[in-house]
DNA sequence: TTGAAAGCGCTAACAA
DNA sequence: TTGTTAGCGCTTTCAA
């Protein structure tokens, strides 16, 4: 009993004796259906193998049960965790997901993305691509345009939007802070690109952590990377050469943080004796570097989640046609991983 | 001009002047319309900001446009490169993508997800999740039920199935005749978890290289990890005390590879000197270890390209009718990256 | 508890 | 070149 012809609930109801109705009763669990009848309708759908139609379902309902996800830089770790956390959890609460990636990070017509999403019918929209220069100047005219529910994973606070970010700023803080107390007096930067606002965030934390301690906040002292271990050490290596008493590091991710630490082994210095560092993202490989790598965890997995709930959440008060729906930013703290790279021995 | 009521082919038709049929001959980009016609349809469309329902037309034409994607450990840097690779052949070629993550690289009740699919009318399944145990033993069943074209990434060749994979076999051939040619002659093989295939793959490899050279193949040569690095340091560590005069390791990845470097290290010895080392996957991270680490490249986005191109061709002729569309297994070539971790000096 | 009729938004087949 | 009629597979009234 399978395949060749596509069983439609109308075969069922026929080979059931029923209407099409009753069957459709049977198939959203309507409670108004005698018992037998109900059994009988199920043993002939299982026989059957019968599957009602999503795609009708959707067309009649006036509601997918899909949201659309768009990520960017998935060979990246960071957007990749993300997009992990959100099929886990929209998987748990019944939505299937419509992917697209982004072809650029700062990709900026985003027109033919939303009305694509709109023609299916999404329910809602989880940004989860980083904030990236103005790559977020359609915002206004989207509001206007766009009345599907939205929210972003990891961008710059705004009234109007709801958004879910690790607070970046509070990670660059937790690092350099960390570096002052373990003695460091002299803790250089090295950021991501700035068109990034996490990387923004990052830095501007490492600043307002040297100010407050009293430390000088000179700009020899940050340089900028591209997340790459490449660019780390290029940045690296100019920053050393500008202020060769730099006792400590924060590099603005990991992979540029494990150059640091091979650029200084090559000069015949030690990490931590010579140079502390501290990473960010957490990387699983961290901890084995040589030595292990400080670094700042964030909780990707976590924003997720809550990106999910809260974008579930709102477009069900949507669909119920309340439109009051107050936008809500949302912050998951990062944390601090302590290895060897940053301890005094 | 915008939101309040959905749009629909009615509501232009109307505002045009003429029937639904026109417009949708218009939406189809068909050629029997008259150009003024045509042209104050266009003109309507853009007022209302029309966009046709994707969900109506799937429904009507019996055709969704969308291929569903199986993911797994999207965690990992490896899935997640692939799932890039697909998202934007996929996008380029036009067709949409319903993404679904296994909750456990072991699942193997996939029934539900092939019903979802299904349900949705997905034109093709990229099975896009590793082999491992025995989570294909559903394969038989299924192509039997299932009628709709699937195409997996990464799975020992069947016969009756299309397949894209990296030749992991010859990946492991590569990196251990690297080592032979540079005078090891006592080679150890840190494997990943040999329930997954790829794994066994890159062992076999080891193995075929080494009895060819004539070496010996003793089972005390090859420990197994679970790609972490924790696992790869633990693994060393016991293949080095039953055989302290190990001088090469084919690393079944570069996390492994990264601890045995560090490993290495900790015994007061030398990578290259005293033991070299080549890992598998080609981190963008691995350049920058210390020393940087020689290792095999596989481009899982050349495959991934590979899938959504074949899938697309099958799933067109499927939709021909043409039933008699042979399965094709696709062998990507991986390359070694030499570096410095296992040259002589 | 069940069924009939209408409709979701669109397209295919046929007529005009 | 255009319109009419019938669906696609399902759900939602409303009536029986």
């Amino acid at each position: 009993m399978t395949l060749n012809k596509k069983i439609t609930i109308y075969d069922v109801a026929k080979a059931a004796g029923v209407s099409r109705q009753t069957v459709s009763r049977v198939i959203n669990n309507r409670p108004d259906v005698a018992s037998d009848t109900r059994e009988k309708i199920q043993q002939v759908m299982k026989e059957f193998n019968y599957q009602p139609s999503a795609i009708a379902q959707s067309l009649s309902r006036q509601k997918s049960n899909l949201f659309g996800v768009v990520t960017a830089g998935l060979d990246y770790l960071g957007p990749s965790k993300t997009l992990s956390g959100i099929t886990q959890k929209a998987e748990e609460m019944g939505y299937g997901l419509l992917l697209k990636e982004l072809a650029s990070f700062t990709n900026k017509d985003v027109q033919p993305l939303f009305q694509w999403f709109q023609s299916h019918q999404v329910e809602g929209i989880l940004w989860a691509a980083p904030e990236i220069e103005d790559n977020r100047n359609w915002l206004k005219d989207l509001l206007e345009e766009n009345d599907i529910p939205i929210i972003f994973l990891t961008m710059e606070k705004r009234e109007n939007v709801s958004s879910v970010s690790i607070d970046n700023y509070k990670g660059g803080r937790l690092a350099t802070e960390h570096l002052i107390e373990q003695g460091c007096r002299k803790i250089g930067h090295i950021s991501g690109p700035l068109e990034w606002w996490e990387a923004r965030q990052r830095k501007q934390g490492w600043k307002d952590a040297l100010t407050e301690a009293g430390l000088s906040v000179s700009d020899h002292l940050c340089f900028e990377g591209n997340w790459s271990s490449k660019s780390g050490k290029k940045a690296f290596l100019q920053m050393i050469k500008q202020d060769p008493e730099i006792d400590g590091v924060f590099a603005g991710n990991d992979q540029m943080g494990l150059s640091v630490l091979q650029a200084v082994n090559e000069m015949g210095k030690k990490v931590p004796d010579d140079i502390k560092v501290v990473g960010f993202d957490n990387l699983p490989e961290s901890e084995y570097f040589l030595p292990p790598l400080t670094s700042v965890h964030q909780d990707q997995q976590k924003a997720a989640i809550a990106a999910v709930e809260e974008l579930a959440r709102i477009s069900e008060l949507d669909f119920q046609g309340l439109e009051t729906i107050a936008p809500k930013t949302i912050l998951i703290e990062p944390t601090l991983i302590i290895r060897r790279s940053s301890l005094n021995s």
